[in-house]
Parts: structure tokens; sequence; C-alpha cells
RNA sequence: UGGGGUGUAGCCAAGCGGUAAGGCACGGGACUUUGACUCCCGCAUGCGUAGGUUCAAAUCCUGCCACCCCAGCCA
């Protein structure tokens, strides 16, 4: 079989080897704690942490906490959880706040070296300062101040002698530059906000761009993996690295992030969806979010694979969701346990059937250690309201008047009458069987056209389902709150599983037929809710419309 | 009209001078105690575009076009 090639990243570090760069691979997933995780940080997890295993190295957990008024513990737990949760094992978790006293001294050592100022402009100004994507900027009048006074002036900001905004310091670069970035960039600002780790022992924080490289040199990181737009920031993270000394240089590589159809994935735009209560939480099964995924009933398995096979590239692309969804169907039709269950049940008495029984059914198709179950059977059934037509169409497999069909692993019956109320809504059928038309039997191997699920009356276990059509959904241009599909959460109560299901925990997986992979949310009583994945596609539906 | 990126099928994506992998989606067929699953078959004379170099170009060169990112004391 021929292998699967290598992305960009792959050969770059191949090559690194090969020249002797490198001798080791230590990445880094560097999330800020602002938010919860999603399916877009799973392909960078997929990435950082994948590649270093491929290559026998390891990868670190790095909070990128480096702004106190936007970071949050509630996200650091809710981030564990889910890299925990998606399979990866950080080599080591850290945090960029760890760093500060490091980071400090860099700056420090900037200032003496005559490549730092500290600066008085406020943002105003250095908006005006900066110039624009056309024009050149102004250099700031206090980037002639002597190293001594910027020594006193950063000492002073750190112990707290100025107010917020008052001061900056910046980096000497080049106000010249093509690259905004590198037009004297600050690199620390001083905040009077407690941290959620270091308290008020700061009250200078270091920017993103200063503390990025430094906080990958302090942890020897080899590749440090990041999305294209930080593309423009490289020239100033080597900047960075070259000027404060650091050996050896780690080196920054860009890729696509990812895009999803129909999906929302702005954390922006997910945190106002939780705060404003259009969903019920991060782990509301329609967001994107790993752990709401998690609720929906996707595998880590699943999701990896989708990244998998994604690729890893550098154009701006937008991967249809389907293949996400083809992922959870294919790991889950190998792992989950077939169940029986009616999600809108229609009652079916059996006339002629006396008794009850055992039918033998298999727990998973196609693998036979997986072993058989023992499912009740008796006169009175229940099947699925739309298994049933009085009047149907051509190409209509199922139940009509006067049609037979077979029960999935029991007998042929045969629609004798049809029962309806004072409105004229079907409420029953009453069937006739073939007796010898069980698995095993006479009449076995007659063909019919239908083959329908069904559940025992006396036995089911009555179950809640919760069914998620989509994910949140951004297909019109409006108020992004009306990209909420309409229809994307049902609610069934009246669902019914078959009498084995009982025994169902929490996160077991199951296939039930024709309507979709179940996960057992949780269990409380006899009341069994389950989160429908994705349904199977029912070609019944598109027949019906030609 | 500055700089940095990217253009291969409906959507991703390989390809690195020798004649367009693979997956999703889609279409057709086989099988089936579900129409699912599984299994077959089909799906770019074409690689943003126009030229050039070459026996040979998606790959090299030149021009043009389109889209994305950058003017936070966010990351």
């Amino acid at each position: 079989m021929t292998q699967k090639s290598k992305n960009f990243i792959e050969e770059i570090i191949d090559d690194d080897f090969k020249q002797n760069r490198v001798d080791h691979v230590l990445t880094r997933f560097p999330p800020e704690p602002n938010g919860y995780l999603h399916i877009g940080h799973a392909k960078s997890m997929c990435l950082n942490f994948g590649t270093a295993k491929k290559y026998g190295g390891q990868c670190n957990l790095r909070y990128d906490d480096t702004n106190p008024i936007k970071e949050d513990d509630e996200y650091i737990k809710s981030i564990h959880k889910d890299v925990t949760w998606l399979g990866f094992s950080p080599a080591k978790v850290l945090y960029a706040s760890d760093y500060f006293e490091y980071m400090y001294g860099k700056a420090m050592l900037l200032v003496e070296k005559g490549l730092a100022f500290v600066c008085d402009l406020d943002a105003e100004q250095q908006r005006e300062y900066r110039g624009t994507l056309t024009q050149p900027g102004k250099e700031s009048p206090y980037k002639k101040r002597s190293i001594e006074k910027n020594k006193k002036l950063f000492l002073e900001m750190k112990q707290g002698k100025f107010k917020d905004g008052e001061k900056v310091l910046r980096a000497k670069i080049d106000m010249a530059s093509a690259n905004l970035n590198m037009r004297d960039p600050i690199i620390y600002r001083i905040m009077h906000t407690s941290h959620h780790r270091t308290g008020s022992t700061w009250c200078i924080y270091p920017m993103y761009d200063f503390a990025h490289p430094l906080g990958d040199a302090f942890e020897k990181i080899t590749h440090s993996i990041c999305t294209l737009e930080f593309e423009d920031h490289r020239p100033l993270y080597d900047w960075v690295i070259e000027n404060c000394e650091c050996f050896p240089a780690p080196h920054q590589y860009e890729f696509a992030r990812l895009n999803l159809t129909r999906t929302i994935m702005s954390k922006r735009y997910l945190k106002k969806l939780v705060e404003e209560g259009i969903v019920s939480g991060w782990d509301d099964p329609r967001m994107p979010t790993l752990c709401g995924l998690r609720r929906r009933g996707y595998t880590p398995e699943s999701i990896r694979d989708f990244c998998d096979r994604i690729g890893v590239a550098k154009s701006n692309s937008e991967v249809d969701i389907r293949l996400l969804e083809h992922c959870v169907r294919e790991h889950l039709n190998e792992t989950a346990m077939r169940r029986m269950s009616v999600l809108e049940p229609l009652k079916v008495t059996i006339s002629n059937y006396k008794g009850s029984e055992l039918m033998q059914c298999e727990n998973m198709p196609r693998n036979e250690e997986a072993g058989l179950r023992d499912v009740p059977f008796s006169s009175q059934i229940y099947i699925e309201q739309s298994d049933f037509m009085e009047d149907p169409p051509g190409k209509f497999f199922r139940l009509a008047p006067g049609k037979e069909v077979r029960l999935k692993n029991a007998y042929i019956i045969k629609c004798e009458k049809v029962i309806k109320d004072s409105k004229g809504k079907v409420t029953e059928l009453i069937c006739s069987y073939d007796p010898g038309s069980k698995s095993g039997g006479p009449t076995a191997g007659r063909k019919v056209k239908g083959t329908l699920h069904w559940v025992d009356a006396q036995t089911a276990v009555p179950c809640e389902v919760r069914k998620y059509n989509y994910l949140l959904s951004e297909q019109t241009d409006g108020d992004f709150i009306d990209r909420l599909n309409p229809n994307s959460v049902e609610i069934l109560p009246d669902a019914l599983i078959e009498k084995q299901g009982k025994d169902s925990k929490p996160g077991q997986k199951f296939q039930f037929f024709r309507q979709g992979y179940f996960n057992v949310d949780n269990d409380s009583g006899d009341r069994l809710i389950f989160n429908m994945i994705v349904g199977l596609k029912d070609s019944f539906s598109k027949t019906l419309e030609r």
C-alpha cells in the first residue's frame, strides 16, 4: 500500500535531521486559557503531538497566559480535560507565566544592549506614529533615552510606579519597515490586574510577540508550529531569539487553520453564544467545541482520524463537515454495539401469535467475538410510525395494508387491519405472522422487500433521544444568532429501546438500525438518555421526493 | 497603490522536469434479515491565467489575475 505522503512540516523536519540542525523533536501546544478548545485546536494538537510522536520526540502543553484580563482557571481545567480526552499526553504542563522572571530578565538585557526603550506615547499616539500600510512610521521622541534612564524607568514600571497605559517597553527595530510588526513593537505593557496564577506579583506583562519566542526558547522547543496569521510575526520572532541570545534557536512554522462548512469557529462568537444563553454552555452538543462534540457522541479516535485526513498545508480552505461525519460513522460502525430502538412508536398486535420468546440477535455484525444477545418478542410490539404507509408510493419497501415485511431477527408479518382514532390517525396495526419464517425455519428463506426494526411492547425501556442534525450553522449573512439552525435539536421523549439497552453505561456506543449512532449520555434510573450522533443516510426519503 | 502568503475536481489534498495519488461528496452496479454496512465501477487531455525555456512543464522563467493576513498596550 502506498504510504501516506508527508506534510510539509514533516519534510522540514526530515531536512533538519539531514542537515544536523536538530537531533530530536520537541513541540508545544500553546492555547491561551480564554475559552474552550474546539475542533480547530484538535488539528493543532494532532499536528504538534502527532508530529513529535512520529519522530520519537515530545510535546509540551503550555498555557499562553500573558494577558490576565482575558484568562481564567475554568479554561485551564477544561483544556486539560480535552487534551487528555483526545488522547494526548503532554511531556510537561507549563505556563507562560512561569517564565515572567526570565522574560523580564531578557527584556532588561535588551534595554542594556540599547535595543529596547521605555516609551511614553499613549495608545492613540502609538497608532499615529506607526504609520500605515503604505507609509512608514515616525520614530518615537522617547527612543533617544539613555540606557541608564531606560533601565531605571523599566524597573519602575515593574515596581508599579506608573498607571496602566502610562508607559510601555518597546523594541528598537525599524519604524520604516514594510512589516508593521517590526516598527518598534511594544513588548511589555502595564496592567494592574490580578493574574490567575501570579496574583499581584506583576503589574507588567509581556506581549505575545516577546513572550512566545522566549517561552519556546526556555523550553528548548525545536519546532514552533502556529497558524498562518503569524507569518508576518516570524521576523520579529527571530529578532527576539537572536537579540535575547537564545540558544539553540527555536524556529516558527505556519499552517492553515481549520475552517468547517456550516460551522462557527471563532472563539469570540462561541463565547457570545454561551454568554447570551443561546446554547446551554460550552458543551452544548451543537457547539464545535471538543466537549460539545464529546457530548454529541463523537469519539476521540474519529476526531484524530479526521485531522489526519484533512492534511496540513498553507492554503486557506474550508473542509466539508461531511468528512467529519464520515469519520465518526466509520469508527462507530466498527465499534458500536447494535441495538433496536423505536423513536416514534406505532403499536402492532400480531393476532395469531401466542406467548413470548427470545430472539437471538447479533451484538455486532461482522464481529463474531461480540456474540449474541436475546431480545424479547411477543404479540405486542412497536414499530416506527414512518415504517407504515396506508397508501404507499411504488418504491415503499416497508409495511402497508395487505403487504408483508420482515421483522429484523424475527418473523415475517403481514398487515391485516388498520385501526384509527376518531381523527383518522393510525393508532394500531393488526398483523399476522408466518410461524416458519424465523431464522432456521422452513420458510425463513422467503424474500420480502422490507425489513423493520422493532421493540417488544412489554419489555421495552423508555429513553430520551436528543437528535442533533447540525452544528451551529453559518449559512446566512445576518446576525450570527440567526445562524442557529432552528431544527438542530429534536427531543423525542416517547422513544423506546429494546430491554438490553438498560444495561448501558455512560459512554457506551450503539448503532440503532437505520436511525443512526447513539452514545449513552447518562443513565437516570429507567430512563436512558442518548445522544444521536449522525443520522444514517435515508435514501427512502429521497425516493419519495422523486 | 506597502509587506507577507495561497491558487491542482463540488470540498480537502498528493505531486518537487518524464506525461494528474488518495479521501469526502456525487453517479451507477452487486450483496443484504433494513434501503444501513460491505464490495465493485465511474468521476481533471486538466493543474488561476498569458507567454517563454525544453524532446518533454502542474513542476523551471516572466508578466498578469483572484483570494487570505497585517496599521491591539489581543493571542
